[in-house]
DNA sequence: TATTGTTATACTCTATAACTATA
DNA sequence: TATAGTTATAGAGTATAACAATA
């Protein structure tokens, strides 16, 4: 590379925090931390060949058993269509099951099936592991203090 | 709905703070909160039809005109690849070009439009309108504290 | 050898619209 | 009328692998 090159190179910051003008724009910090905290989850969860949206649509299906698409959706914020994409998939790889609410024949009941079961295990595991990667950045009382904030946003 | 259909449904919370377990992973919170502002930031950007990325992009090249894109990937923390998706959209719509640095020759140099300096005017606009939505929860002490929280994730 | 850009490919998430069945 | 699920469709972002041109 020559002087030249290396010169104009170094106009250029490698890091968002030297853009003075979008260091100030939040949705840009929480959309950066959110992509790094996918990332590394991914990493994390690179042999369970799991997202994140999967893991908590298998946790909320084991916490509620029965619980419906569109109970899932409103808790996760997500589309009726975008679930039963989710779901097709999960009940493709024989995680979950559906059925027939015997109540309100228009829901579906959802519950594990034993390889999600096992699956969720293992992915709480390595959940434990990303999280403490994650909290390891911070002190307990910035934790809460981030959760908090954070909530306002998305509650 | 029955009675009992609706007793059914309130067993299920319709807020993740409700689920005591998942409450406490702070992957999750930055998840949700980065969909909620993303899907505000999409409602403020429908009549432009730009993502966060596709402004954040405009933004950068406006910032340092013949900025390769190395550079930007590395800045937003993106694959090579999945910027170049991003910024072939972009020149198809004639709000960036591409050239040939001349100091080295594998480089591109990117440079705004005149389209795409409108654009990117109009997006600033919108920016603000959204950025005052999301930092209107936020007490001025709470931001930098949340910006500098998010900052180590991502930094 | 390493870097930059490129192409091909594939997958996940997301959303909209329109439809069926049920309440 | 409203709700729950479904299907079709489309677009955006993400990543991997392999390749060419250049350093």
């Amino acid at each position: 590379m020559t002087d030249h090159a290396q010169a104009a190179a170094l106009d250029v910051p490698a890091d968002i925090g030297d853009v003075a003008e979008l260091d100030e724009i939040v949705g840009m910090h929480i959309a950066l931390a959110n992509a790094a905290a996918y990332r590394h989850f991914m990493e994390s969860f690179s042999d369970l060949e799991l997202t994140q949206k999967q893991v908590a649509i298998l946790w909320l299906v084991e916490t509620y058993p029965g619980i419906a698409q569109t109970d899932i959706a409103k808790i996760l914020r997500m589309d009726r269509a975008t679930l039963m994409a989710i779901v097709n998939r999960l009940e493709t790889r024989k995680y979950l099951a559906r059925g027939r609410s015997t109540a309100d024949r228009r829901r579906q009941t959802l519950a594990l099936c034993p390889d999600g079961e096992a699956m969720l295990g293992r992915a709480k595991i390595a959940i434990r592991e990303h999280e403490d990667w994650l909290k390891g950045q911070f002190t307990e009382r910035e934790q809460k203090t981030l959760i908090e904030l954070l909530k306002r946003i998305h509650s």
